[in-house]
DNA sequence: ACGCTGACTATTA
DNA sequence: CTAATAGCCAGCG
């Protein structure tokens, strides 16, 4: 991968996170929402693929910002349309969001009643279920 | 306003 | 392989 640009990605949007999970916005809102654009994106990942918070990221131009991606999935669960945020995992395919789950165990069952396994909290094959974004949709 | 935290990742040692 | 470091940036005390 190069890295030419050291200039800020196109991610940057204050995000009040709050005002969206308590305010039903107009549908064809579609601004600088970052979160919303990670939601979009999350949701076309297929049933039994996954892919991961850098690749979302990476998707909508905004590299180093795969800290938002997870924090985008916090709200994922909240919003009208809901979001499979289990299919999304860190670049190891490690279920690193497993504790936001209620119970954590939650999200590897939703993996594997997809036809995914998983071993000590990693997906297993992780490499040829890989989903990603840019290149695929 | 400042510093720490965190569903991350790439790099370096 | 592991560990430390550095970017990343919105929220919260």
């Amino acid at each position: 991968m190069s890295k030419p640009s050291p200039k800020k990605p196109a991610g940057r949007s204050r995000t009040p996170i709050r005002e969206k999970l308590t305010t039903v916005r107009p549908s064809g809102e579609k601004d600088d929402n970052f979160f919303e654009l990670v939601h979009a994106v999350a949701r076309q990942i297929p049933k039994g693929r996954v892919t991961t918070y850098g690749a979302i990221a990476a998707a909508l131009g905004a590299r180093g910002s795969a800290r938002m991606v997870g924090w985008a999935m916090i709200s994922g669960h909240l919003v009208e349309n809901p979001v499979p945020a289990h299919r999304v995992v860190n670049r190891t395919g490690l279920l690193t969001g497993r504790h936001h789950y209620n119970p954590p165990e939650r999200m590897q069952k939703l993996l594997e009643k997809e036809g995914i396994k998983i071993k000590d909290n990693q997906v297993v094959d992780f490499a040829r279920l890989f989903w990603d974004p840019s290149r695929e949709l």
